[in-house]
DNA sequence: ACCTGAACACCGTTCAAGT
DNA sequence: ACCTGAACACCGTTCAAGT
């Protein structure tokens, strides 16, 4: 059986998809969890921290990378596809994006060691990418960071409407991801 | 005199930097303009609204776009300042960029006009700068949309410690907009 | 070690009433 | 039209106590 941590974690998932972070009460999530409304002060700090736990788990899941780094001219296609599932799991899952990349007061080297182990994912799919020659030389980190920085921005503004959503302008995240790969490989 | 709903919208942008949306107390509001603690509410919906009213201003306001588009030559360099404009007000402003690039439920048409004048603001540099043989032909609204998606992205994940803070890898928001720049100007 | 029930301070919102 | 003070329901957190 899980145990109540976990299940104080699942419980807050839940409340934090159907309403926000706000939703997220203690005593709900107690209440969903079998136990009373402070039980969760014996396994987390305080709300923020149990939101810090959510957020690592997050990052931990192997939705989207860990299929990663393919070698040879498959290379561009694994890692365009590696963004891709970023973005659905962002777009699917709005709260748990925005809190997954909020601000942590809390140094949670839990949170921490996540986010590194994702990122390393990344990099090595775009080290792959330009070993085939689909992208510009230079640091992989700092191209990585790159593209990352495209598919998180145009998935946030999307999700706050500031993507102007219609008219011939109207352009996914996910076609954004592509424009940027696509231009990429034109400027190597 | 500074009309009373301008005093709160003062007030509410003062804790806002102070704390976070969660500093934003009506109480504390109302304190700072010199009102009672529901006096709010003659003004504005509810800490929503109040808060929508926060982020509509700082759409309107002219720190970043307006002196944009420049023809000839200079429209990249235009461009690139607009830009790191945009990132200097987000990097110091962390909470207001993240409350007005948030999720609303309501639908302020007071905020949608600001984001749709901010937005053509950088269109028109975006079209300078093609015009200039400076960036990729296209759609230039698709093109600005990639451009400010990597902007705001590098910007978001700075502030949340997700860019690889240190090493080689390190790149801040303004290197990285300058790296898509750069890579779109050999692109063409 | 893990959990409970009562209690406290605080906040958003509503309401009746004042000028 | 604009504001106030009291009141209500709700929430995060603490504490003394139970097994």
């Amino acid at each position: 059986m899980r145990s109540t941590r976990d299940r104080l974690i699942d419980a807050a998932t839940h409340l934090l998809d159907a309403g926000g972070p706000a939703a997220v009460t203690l005593r709900e999530v107690g209440r969903l969890a079998g136990v009373s409304h402070n039980a969760p002060y014996k396994h987390f700090a305080g709300k923020e921290d149990l939101l810090a736990a959510v957020a690592a788990r997050q990052l931990g899941r192997q939705d989207l990378p860990t299929d990663g780094a393919r070698a040879g001219p498959a290379a561009e296609d694994a890692l365009r596809q590696m963004m891709h599932s970023y973005v659905r799991w962002a777009m699917r899952y709005p709260a748990r994006f925005k809190l997954t990349f909020g601000s942590w007061s809390t140094d949670s080297a839990e949170l921490a060691g996540a986010a590194t182990a994702a990122r390393s994912t990344l990099v090595e799919a775009v080290g792959a990418a330009q070993a085939a020659e689909a992208l510009p030389e230079g640091d992989p980190e700092r191209v990585a960071a790159l593209v990352l920085a495209v598919a998180h921005g145009a998935v946030d503004l999307a999700l706050s409407g500031h993507l102007s959503a219609t008219g011939k302008g109207h352009a996914s995240p996910d076609d954004l991801v592509d424009d940027l790969l696509d231009h990429l490989h034109h400027a190597r």
